[in-house]
DNA sequence: ATATGTAGTGGATAAATGTGGATAACAGTG
DNA sequence: CACTGTTATCCACATTTATCCACTACATAT
């Protein structure tokens, strides 16, 4: 299970290491795509499988599907982890995110998000506030 | 699975060569066609016999059924990658694309997909927006 | 406090990839 | 049959990408 965060740097050749603590569970090639709110994710060979498999059998509209599954598909990418654990970021995913040097790179359970460091702060904040708000609309989750 | 994107060019001799990470994928032969969008789509052999099933099986008129397959069928054309990789894009889809020198190579799962590189970036800007208002109308997908 | 090991970062070298041009084979036309 | 234009094959360059190795910082253990 992917969780915890870790604060890293993509140097001036796009490489970015990714934490060690994940390395077993990702394995040597992992899949990495446009996130949700500018952000990257980053899914094993095997939970793409299964996100990919969701985007291909979506059912809307043609234009609709169309769009979206080029947006998904084309912006995924296949990248492999050198011996030292790191990735090659594509430049236009980090274009996408606007990440710059240092980077948050984020454990989510079933999927990795990197995010530019100022804007994780800056989401951090706005989400620390709001945790309160929800926790308490649901009456409390038993934690 | 293809999947990513890439920038690539057209020479003068109207080469155009294919990304090293889809050549094993494809083989050393491949069907070019009319794409939707005013795009052209690249298939494997095999894949196109599948592609090429659905068209000649399509329920429509006879008038729009005659148009479409003609569209598709005619359309399509087998070409070889040279040693190093490239195709020759012939030129009426060349014109019916209007790929200008630049263009935009889109790895789709089970086909490739060929845009003039400024009209890519505007497709982009436009299906970005929309990927937000899917997701959200979808509930998310675990993504 | 001093070693030892692991992790993250940075740089240097070697290989692969994309692009452009040159030459050779082919086809069509006068 | 010669000529022109097109298509295919081959080779060379430049840039990018991959691989390898070194350094530093932090942590743990002796």
């Amino acid at each position: 299970m992917l969780i915890g965060q870790y604060e890293h740097t993509i140097d001036n050749k796009k490489r970015l290491a990714l934490p060690a603590k994940f390395r077993g569970e990702l394995g040597d090639k992992v899949i990495i795509t446009r996130g949700i709110e500018s952000c990257l994710a980053v899914y094993t060979e095997k939970e793409w499988k299964t996100v990919s498999d969701k985007i291909v059998n979506l059912t809307m509209t043609q234009a609709e599907a169309r769009s979206f599954s080029r947006m998904m598909l084309a912006g995924a990418m296949e990248v492999s982890l050198d011996k030292l654990g790191r990735i090659l970021v594509p430049d236009y995913l980090k274009k996408y995110a606007d990440l710059k040097k240092n980077v948050v790179i984020c454990g989510l359970s079933n999927r990795l998000e990197i995010w530019d460091f100022a804007k994780w702060e800056t989401y951090k904040k706005k989400a620390e506030k709001k945790v309160d708000e929800i926790v308490s609309k649901l009456g409390g989750l038993g934690i």
